[in-house]
DNA sequence: AAATAGTTTAACCATATGGTTAACAAAATT
DNA sequence: AATTTTGTTAACCATATGGTTAAACTATTT
């Protein structure tokens, strides 16, 4: 059946297409040009542009969200879950720049969305974390902090610089080559920011 | 002269429309309707809906910038910036949530705007910032680091909470009640986290 | 009061766009 | 080999949308 490579085809221009211009910017022609397919095929495979970028868009919602569970479904020492995640966060983020611009994009667009994950099995829960937290404060092992003030600066200082970076490069503070650089450092940077800010 | 009111209508209605939908997404008989008046009359007015945008755009840009010059061109220490600067960068974009991601989305979707920008006068410049940053660190006040990591660790605490929100939402990791009491919390909780962690 | 300039509107227009159809081609099934 | 099913396309359609026009209405000026 060559039908498989039609549809990967369709799949993976969407998807550029959609995550450069969003929902409302891409236009069903654009795809079917850069897939290199007729338009009528991209509606015989997925009935309408909504259901094409439906597909795109939770495509790339679970790539996002199963990489928090790093930090929160494992056994190691609150320092240690940080090196870990924010090393690994930051590295998967700056192989797929757009992805979290992307998603934050449309479900501020459609708040509806939102709605469809729950229920979903592998989101992320906070509970253990939490708990962990609170436990090493409580042993003196880390200084008195909020479990989600901390989760919510862990995630900002490792995916704000991609969502935000148009913005930075835009108002001057760093330029391109500086940035990836900036980048790089970034993921050993930000664990020593933050375990420098919490440890006792 | 009554004109100028409807010349306000139309801003009015047209930042709340393109900052909800996007350029893309935004439709000019809507902002008609929103400004309550003739869809003709935005282009008496503003020639089109990109000039239209433009004005919008740059208007909640020159909003969102300058802000950042109070942590760049002030003569209080390190650590009496970051306590100013985060108190009132997150006040602020509380009370404007929307702005950044707007402009994030936007500079990203027409890159173009991002030349526009230089030459602007108050355009924020990280030299002195650096300078300071590396004369205390010099003086033993705060612990080494690169002050460029620095600014963007501040900017990414105060700013991707907002930019961030529909996704934090969405995973399930706080919900609105949460959300507002949390933010509330961060307007000095940022500093304290910041300053603990580079502070001698 | 007449004329002029500025403001506002309803009705149009051209085009772009998502989506459909009907015919054709290629596999798969019998 | 004949038939049915699946994949693919060019041509088409309805509608939405940014933009225009010409006329009406309202100040402002003379």
């Amino acid at each position: 059946m060559k039908s498989e490579t039609s549809e990967v085809l369709i799949l993976n221009a969407a998807k550029s297409v959609f995550i450069k211009k969003g929902m409302d910017g891409a236009r069903m022609q654009e795809i079917a040009d850069e897939a290199g397919i007729n338009k009528a095929l991209l509606h015989y495979y997925f009935r309408s542009k909504q259901q094409l970028f439906e597909a795109v868009f939770f495509n790339a919602f679970s790539l996002l969200a199963p990489q928090l569970n790093y930090i929160l479904n494992d056994d190691s020492s609150v320092e240690d879950k940080i090196i870990k995640f924010t090393h690994n966060y930051v590295s998967f983020v700056s192989q797929h720049p757009y992805l979290p611009n992307f998603v934050i994009q449309e479900i501020n667009r459609n708040p509806d969305f939102a709605l469809k994950f729950k229920g979903n099995e592998n989101l992320p829960n906070l509970e253990k974390f939490k708990i962990q937290v609170n436990n090493e404060v409580q042993k003196g092992i880390i200084k008195p902090i909020n479990p989600e003030q901390l989760f919510i600066n862990i995630i900002s200082l490792c995916v704000f610089p991609f969502v935000g970076s148009p913005l930075i490069k835009a108002i001057g503070i760093i330029d391109d080559e500086n940035f990836n650089q900036l980048i790089d450092e970034r993921k050993t940077h930000v664990a020593n920011f933050i375990i420098s800010s919490i440890k006792m």
